[in-house]
DNA sequence: CGCAATTCAGTTGTGCGCAATTGAATGACG
DNA sequence: CGTCATTCAATTGCGCACAACTGAATTGCG
């Protein structure tokens, strides 16, 4: 077949689901989702509430808004998950004395504890990538900046 | 500093929220959502059930167990999302003759005239990344290879 | 043929993820 | 000081995603 310029690859060519990187980055994300489930059973975590962990190790104490954003999520997500934590003996959520319309979330001592425990999970999940730490860090740093830009993107909507 | 051989990096070193690629992965995939979301506003199709679309476009007919091995989703999604553009007069279920346990899908008149109106969306979404399409397609690539590598990993569980 | 294992779609229950709304608390402004 | 807009967390409603289960249909095997 020659190439026909009066036709270029047409619309259609792009609907194709092996055309579709979304769809890629949706099926990893679903793949990473199998793995981290079974890792974090043992701890008793789901994969939000990993990344909800995660942050409290780092800061130690910050109110939901800031949770948020970092993580991403709003209150409609956060509200019930940290519940949920804090059923299972991880979180105190408090009213802040300051600002009464704002929650603080902190780890509680089972919960700072859980870090030692979920210490071994992401050199597990490194190794179920089979990708060395460059590319790891590579393919973070892309993913990142497509973040960034469909983010921007989403304003002139 | 020295690198120190007998303190080599802990593994609380990689329990840093921006150390995590599912974390990027994730927040990527949800950055893609709400693009799409936007985009197929006016489609009247929700991203998951655009891509059983693409599938039922690609294909035309198949049963419910096919559509799930390609998009990497089970009945328990696949079942209400098919009754939902059943219900919206997009795509037609109806039991194999050949074979009474399996449903076929295919796309109505309806849902194969949508495919034109759908065409546009992917030049508009590869807009939206800021990437071109040798990046898009180098993505995909490792993406891809990383859901195979965690899909195999996921085994040993 | 007759029975057991397998293969299907569907259902149930739990947990995100997000839009939209609610209601309390705060801050700005006259 | 009062009013009004803003900023919070929480709630509601809907749609995935997945595990576990159900029940019907089919296949395999003696």
């Amino acid at each position: 077949m020659t190439t026909t310029p009066t036709t270029t690859p047409p619309d259609e060519e792009f609907l194709r689901l092996d055309r579709q990187i979304c769809f890629s980055l949706n099926a990893a994300s679903r793949a990473f989702g199998g793995v981290y489930r079974t890792l974090l059973k043992d701890l008793g975590l789901t994969y939000p509430q990993y990344l909800v962990m995660l942050v409290l190790w780092e800061d130690g104490e910050l109110p939901v808004k800031r949770l948020g954003e970092r993580l991403r999520l709003d209150s409609g997500t956060l509200s019930p998950l940290l519940k949920r934590l804090e059923a299972a003996g991880l979180v105190q959520r408090e009213r802040s004395a300051r600002d009464e319309r704002s929650v603080n979330v902190r780890p509680t001592d089972a919960g700072t504890e859980l870090r030692t425990r979920a210490a071994l999970v992401p050199r597990r999940i490194a190794a179920a990538t089979g990708f060395d730490l460059a590319e790891i860090e590579d393919l973070r740093a892309r993913l990142d900046r497509l973040t960034s830009a469909l983010d921007g993107a989403a304003l002139d909507a």
